[in-house]
DNA sequence: CGATTCGTTGACATGCTTCAAACTTCGTGG
DNA sequence: CCACGAAGTTTGAAGCATGTCAACGAATCG
């Protein structure tokens, strides 16, 4: 199996919000007078360095340019949760502790080029709007998770995964059908609340059964109708407004 | 058994907030010339009613006076999936879409007095660090929740789940050791992702153990520690840095 | 007072974890 | 460039924790 691999590297400019409707990192950038200061506040990190570390002090966001991003909580026991990958055009780094301290850690899991934006430039340019984006967004893919981890066996929280991973990659004009996976099968258990042997061994069934190929870090996605069918169950986009009228009664005292 | 149970009932003025280091509503309660305009917004809702649904327009946010309310989802099949619960002091209805729709539904666990705030209010009064607090602790909730789903088995999730409300009450002027649970069987199970059985079963053997007497809502915490222990792993409070230096590397292009 | 909801308990089935081992890939230093 | 060890992935076997199904008693509500 020989697949047509499309990677993250060498996206060097942000048109891969554009297809998001605009996000933050297209508006800033394309801001009069800031390209410049934006263009000094890039980085490139290799593979398993830290952007920041949780109770670190947090000064500044991102948003990934090529490459991927892993978010991660540690436990007392050393143990890590995973909470979260962020793909290109993600904006991450906006989660902090009332005291402005990190409040989880991020690291890269391939060689990644970032934009970092100071909190206080944002203060500055009334993003506010922006910003409330950034946060729901973020609790959506909080809840989202906890959905998973509370409803979902193994095989859909794989194919959930997989099925998110393809929709996002799609959304950013990359192939939704063909990717490389940038985390190892220890990150996505880690992610999914299951044992590698679980992850590895539910991926190779999806095989035998002809959803998807995958080889070590190369997926391809045959079947990508069944594989929402397996991820079952996920948030009603739609409210749920039977009609009922708000039940709320006012009592003036 | 017969516990000395400590409801929320009839709590009418927010200093339930001081002990926490002065909440939201203590600071908006107590600036001047705005009392009247509050108590005006205070509700009373009974048990079951909706304070709001999910994808509903949101204008307001809201403080617990006294009663519990529950925050869950609804999922397509319709099911549903707790999200949290809040007690009184607590503020919730912050957790927006961009698009101010509200992400989650909340309903009433008991005769509940909320105070409501319109959101307009808060912008007016520049209580963004305030905001600012609310959203990070309700991250730091869905973390909680994300870890528990994730890396306990049941008895640590129970044991966890009590030992937070314990902590809550206590931090409330409430007793940690002798408390009433608002909430079913069924939804601490659909908190925990656990079915109602496994609920019942494991407060059984937690009291067989002499963890603590449980008979119906009542609950009373006999050995804290091992409850403690029981629940296991938390989230780090303390950064994991282990004297490293920041691995970010800066290229300028 | 009957109907319904809620909580408890038992028996059984099963999906996932754990333990173990082998193989492959990757990284590092000789 | 090769050799070696470490890390990542896969697969198998066995054990067990939790879900499911079923039944019953207790509390609650109208």
């Amino acid at each position: 199996m020989k697949i047509e691999l499309q990677t993250c590297h060498m996206v060097h400019e942000c048109h891969i919000c554009e297809p998001r409707g605009g996000c933050l990192g297209a508006q800033l950038l394309n801001s009069p007078g800031i390209s410049e200061h934006l263009k000094q506040a890039r980085r490139i990190s290799r593979k398993g360095e830290h952007v920041f570390r949780e109770g670190e002090a947090a000064d500044a966001f991102f948003i990934v340019r090529s490459g991927s991003i892993k978010s991660y909580l540690v436990t007392e026991d050393g143990e890590e949760q995973v909470l979260g990958f962020y793909l290109p055009g993600d904006v991450f780094g906006l989660d902090n502790t009332e005291y402005q301290q990190r409040m989880s850690s991020a690291i890269t899991l391939e060689t990644t080029s970032l934009c970092r934006f100071p909190h206080a430039y944002l203060a500055d340019k009334a993003q506010g709007a922006n910003l409330l984006r950034i946060t729901a967004e973020q609790m959506q893919r909080d809840h989202n998770l906890v959905l998973m981890l509370a409803r979902k066996d193994a095989d859909g929280r794989i194919a959930s995964f997989l099925d998110d991973l393809a929709t996002r990659y799609r959304s950013r004009g990359y192939s939704a059908s063909a990717f490389l996976l940038s985390m190892s099968r220890q990150d996505i258990g880690c992610y999914l609340g299951l044992a590698v042997e679980t992850v590895s061994r539910t991926l190779t069934r999806f095989q035998e059964c002809g959803v998807l190929k995958v080889n070590r870090r190369e997926v391809e996605i045959l079947d990508h109708e069944t594989l929402q069918k397996i991820g079952g169950i996920r948030i009603n986009s739609k409210p749920a407004n039977d009609g009922s009228v708000v039940e709320l009664r006012s009592v003036t005292r």
